[in-house]
DNA sequence: ACGTCAGTACGACTTCTGTCGTACGATCCG
DNA sequence: CGGATCGTACGACAGAAGTCGTACTGACGT
C-alpha cells in the first residue's frame, strides 16, 4: 500500500519546510538530488530501522518532496523537482546548496 | 532578560526550516520582512497569549532568523537577511515569495 | 510451493512542541 | 511613588513527532 501524494498545487510550504526541517530526511533529499529514482533501501544507511524509514518517507512523501512509486517489490524514491520550483520557485535549490555548504549534522545518515 | 543569538555561521539549516516550518512563524517573517525593527506586540494579532509569543520568539531567534533588542519596556524584532542570506542564499527570498504567492494559513495571525 | 527480500502497518514508548495561566521584572508616566 | 504596560519565566498540559520491535503483505527466484 501507498500513500498520499499531493497534487502540485496543494503543497503548503509550512509542510515542506517542516519536512525538511529535519536532518535525516535533509540527507535523504541530498541523496535524491543527484536525479533519477532509488529504492527506499539505498538512500540512507543501513542502521537504521526500517520502519523509522517508513515514517519519513511518509512525511517527505505527504508534503510533497518525494514522489514514491512502485516497482516490483522495491518503492523508488525521487524528488519532485518541478512541482516544488513551480511552487516554490528556487527555494529547494537554495535547501540543497545550503547542505553542501554545510553537510556535517547530515553525513552520518549516508549510505 | 534576553536569550541566545546564534553567530552567522553557526545557523544550521535544519534549524531554520524547522523555526519556518509553522504557520505562526511564517506569519512573523512576512510582517517583518518589510524591513527595519517591530515591537513584539505589534507583530501579530491581539488574540494569541503572551506566553505564547514569547515561546515563538525563542524558537525564532535560537534557530538565527531573527533578532531581538531591548528598547525601553520593548523587546525590538528585526528579520537577520543579511546573515541568512551569506549562510544561505536565495533561501528567505523564496521562502517570502511562497508566503505571499499563499498567504491563507498565515492570514488568520495577521495583526 | 517455499523461502527470501523490500517495504509497510501497527503498537509502544520517549521526547519535543505548542498553548495557556499565572507570577514576575523592568520601564515608563502621571 | 504608584499604577499601567511590555515582555519573560515557570509550570502544566495535550498532542505531535521520532524511534524501534514485531508482524505482515506482496513480489521475486529457485
Amino acid at each position: 500500500m501507498i500513500g498520499h501524494h499531493p497534487e502540485p498545487d496543494q503543497i503548503k510550504l509550512e509542510n515542506v519546510l517542516t519536512a525538511l526541517g529535519h536532518p535525516m530526511r535533509l540527507a535523504i533529499v541530498r541523496e535524491l538530488a543527484g536525479g533519477g529514482e532509488r529504492a527506499c533501501g539505498t538512500v540512507l544507511s543501513k542502521e537504521i530501522a526500517k520502519s523509522t524509514l517508513t515514517h519519513h518517507w511518509r512525511v517527505l512523501r505527504d508534503s510533497g518532496v518525494i514522489r514514491q512509486r512502485p516497482s516490483g517489490r522495491e518503492h523508488l524514491l525521487s524528488l519532485r523537482r518541478e512541482d516544488l520550483e513551480q511552487r516554490f520557485p528556487g527555494l529547494l535549490d537554495s535547501v540543497l546548496a545550503g547542505v553542501e555548504s554545510d553537510p556535517e549534522s547530515v553525513d552520518r545518515y549516508a549510505p
